[in-house]
DNA sequence: ATTAATTTTTAGACTACCCTAAAAGTAGTG
DNA sequence: CACTACTTTTAGGGTAGTCTAAAAATTAAT
């Protein structure tokens, strides 16, 4: 049985590894998880131990099967609660991830299959991030971000790259939600902000990089 | 912030002075927690820096208001996601309460005020214990077991003061669960057993433990 | 009132996890 | 190749929580 420190770090590195490849070092982790390069390297070998990483000295950490697995697994739960405080608890989508930072480490496999069909086996947790099934693989995902759209296009709004807080709750103050329809009239091409119209009411300026943290279709 | 130990340390004395008050005892803690009579003397001293429980040296513990505050609230937790679990996931009643054991834990009031909106304001959980309000107040209890009942009368299952899940399922093998109606045909003095009929259909003869610890109206 | 049995506390040690400071390894630069 | 900057590991220590074995206190029995 893994305790929710070191469920914590399997997540770290997997989510490290999935931007950029070789990326989990051991300051990267030790970021990631707010706490001191040290302590990282001292469970890198426990979990090396267990057989849940791939660790050798000096090197960027990999996760193995094993690893993968329960990485995968708290994910799963991790966006089966957001969605859950969302849809039936009427959070708003910038309240839930604390909240499931601690669901998460709940352990019952029949808890998260039922709460997954209770959901209606979604695919997406409510800021649009693909929720992997039972067998732990992920739901394609083909998703466009506002900033690759032409001017004088329409789109909706599926979800948001960053997840951080702050970013959820500037967009909450534009008015712009899940579902939002947004239509682009500028385009500018020298700091790729652009000029959009909000649900057709609302007319606003908007970044670089918002446009990139913003999913549409 | 409390640990998750520390909670359930508040718990156990809380449920044991609730039986008979004064048998918080350094063992008794220990037995209910499965652990050492010295890891509970350890703990006391700490949990009573904090202003959580009163202790003195070789008698038995009680819990402070801040100490009761919070075992009340855990208990709460407890008994809201064993109902949830049971009402929206369908578990069955015998199946709940580990998972529960790790819910209650979740810290979030907004959570748990949500959830008991989501779920209607109950007042009992699905063993038919009160569930406390945001006030920490136990809606009133007058109930009575089956074995306080005569001949002949009829009554339905409310609810079980044993919650074991070896109870549990005998019930179930009985097809006795909660809204079960029974009949008492006969109630032996000697042994204080009952023959009775269950649901209209079947014929069972139950001992007195099994009779007091089905609460029925 | 002694002695015996039982309960509780202390002493000392162990694991998981974390930290700081120092040592060692790796990479880049002239 | 030597020097510097940066990263990572080691060494040593801290806290929370646990345990066993022994000492101390309490309670029960003679
Ligand atoms: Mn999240
Ligand atoms: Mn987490
Ligand atoms: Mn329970
Ligand atoms: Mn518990």
């Amino acid at each position: 049985m893994l305790s929710l420190t070191e469920e914590n770090y399997l997540k770290a590195i997997f989510s490290l590894n999935r931007e950029v490849a070789e990326s989990a070092t051991t300051n990267a982790i030790a970021e990631k998880l707010d706490t001191k390069a040290s302590s990282v390297t001292d469970m890198m070998k426990r979990l090396s131990k267990k057989d849940l990483v791939n660790y050798q000295k000096y090197q960027a950490v990999s996760l193995t099967k094993k690893g993968k697995e329960v990485a995968i697994s708290i994910i799963r739960k991790h966006r089966l609660w957001e969605l859950f405080l969302v849809e039936k608890l009427h959070f708003k989508w910038d309240e839930v991830h604390d909240i499931a930072e601690q669901l998460e480490h709940i352990k019952s496999t029949q808890l998260t299959d039922r709460l997954d069909a209770f959901l209606g086996f979604p695919d997406q947790d409510p800021h649009g991030d693909p929720i992997p099934n039972k067998e732990g693989q992920f739901p394609e995902d083909g998703r466009t971000t506002l900033s690759e759209l032409n001017q004088k296009t329409s789109c909706k709004v599926v979800g948001v790259k960053d997840h951080s807080s702050s970013f959820l709750s500037y967009l909450e103050s534009m008015d712009i939600e899940l579902n939002t329809i947004i239509q682009i009239k500028t385009h500018h091409a020298f700091d790729s902000s652009m000029e959009i119209l909000i649900e057709g009411k609302k007319e606003a300026h908007i970044s670089k990089e918002v446009a990139q943290n913003l999913y549409v279709e």
